[in-house]
DNA sequence: GATGTAAATCTGGTTAACCAGTCTATTCTA
DNA sequence: TAGAATAGACTGGTTAACCAGATTTACATC
């Protein structure tokens, strides 16, 4: 027999149960910030799951932020109070599954950020590491070949330039998503190659002059395709929203 | 004996041994896009660790997008290429550890986007939603005591707003961290939380006319000691990076 | 030789026993 | 009675055996 388990942003219906699980008994039992979590063999017989399945669901909430799992002595709630802690995690349980459309808008202003920093903090390294980049995308493109790696790379060399490490791991989890999705909505049209050369040029200049305005209208100009594409969708978000 | 192991960015350094070195075993077999990884048994005797510890590395890059596990079946390599794929996982090998200033310039541009789209796209209900959060955070600020949790409620029910799951997720890991760390970095005055009242109060206002512009311009006014703290370091980061 | 089938092997995922510290309750001592 | 010592239960983490399904291999059949 074959089970099928629905997966949604990164949680299963099982794990997503847990969780719930989890928070209604942080509130019965009045847990304070700070205060001890049962154990994970408790947790797991009082629920009904396995004791593995409990620590995903920790490891989830781990990484929000929200428990600290102490080795050898228990998992402890973060210094957030009961309230914050409620409406996290109801806000966890309720995303909906990033969209396609909404990586792309998330990565256009990441990007605008990612090459205004760059182009007020980036190093003599940074530059170098960045018109590497370009020159590796210029000739994998002008010999005829995909580049869309050459420009994932390029992007993300800007990006370590930003010298934000937190925006730069953002980039780094958000970007290669986008990159195995867009064959598949036909965003990029190939004969756009030759001049994004050219955009790619005009941004690493602007980052070389350390002219953060310059930078972000020409990654803005760089994204336009991108852009519209965002903008039809928007309207009918807001038709959506405003009902 | 007590070992101490170091961690930097969520990779501790054995994670990290693990992962450069399943990244030159797929460079030494020349392994293309979307072919098998060794197995999991085969990479652990190779390497000389444990299954357990080859499972977290598969694991983190998968949270990249960089492989993909497929129950009884194998590890498969995304639809990156191998040059993205080294740049890549060079990149999330040396990431920096976020501290609190990047984290900090990294919610503020969150922010300033949430808050946007909220004004552009909330639904009525999303707008009773951050109403009542701003409600909440008036009585607490009102009665003397700690809001801090009230304040991260009415910003993460703007993400919500934004309906863009994707910033709202990013939103939902960044924001926590940060309130944690502010008491220890001392950079919000307990005297703000009364003038932090009439600020919420005219963003909600930009967001109930949808009116982005003022909502953005309102947002960095409440952020103004946020962003100063910002930007004093930021020069300092400018003449680190020009050396 | 091509093809369908069954058995053996190999896969990632799961489970339960085990480990090394931590915490607690009890006992022993001054 | 107060405090130190200790034994035992309890903690999260780790390991190795196990599972079910996928994949490959070998072989019988035509």
């Amino acid at each position: 027999m074959k089970t099928i388990v629905k997966v949604v942003n990164g949680l299963e219906s099982k794990e997503k149960m847990i969780i719930s699980e989890i928070k209604t008994l942080i509130d019965s039992k009045n847990l304070e910030p700070g205060e001890k979590l049962p154990s994970e063999r408790l947790l797991a017989e009082k629920i009904g799951v396995t004791r593995g399945s409990i620590r995903n669901a920790i490891q989830k909430l781990e990484s929000y932020g929200l428990l600290k799992s102490m080795p050898q002595s228990g998992t402890f709630i973060s210094n957030l109070g009961r309230a914050a802690l409620n409406g996290m995690i109801d806000q966890i349980l309720n995303l909906p599954e990033p969209d396609f459309k909404s990586l792309v808008e998330t990565r256009i202003f990441l990007e605008i950020n990612s090459v205004r920093f760059a182009a007020i903090r980036h190093s003599a390294e940074d530059l170098e590491r960045i018109e590497q980049a370009l020159e590796d995308y210029r000739t994998k493109t002008l010999s005829g070949n995909e580049s869309v790696e050459e420009d994932l790379l390029f992007h993300l060399a800007i990006a370590q330039a930003s010298h934000n490490p937190s925006l730069n791991q953002l980039m780094l989890s958000i970007t290669p998503q986008i990159i195995t999705d867009f064959e598949k909505y036909h965003v990029c049209k190939s004969d756009m190659a030759l001049s994004a050369i050219k955009e790619h040029e005009v941004i690493v200049e602007a980052i070389r002059t350390r002219n953060p305005d310059q930078a972000e209208l020409m990654i803005k100009e760089h994204f336009s395709v991108l852009y519209q594409y965002c903008y039809k969708t928007k309207k009918q978000i807001i038709k959506e929203g405003n009902n």
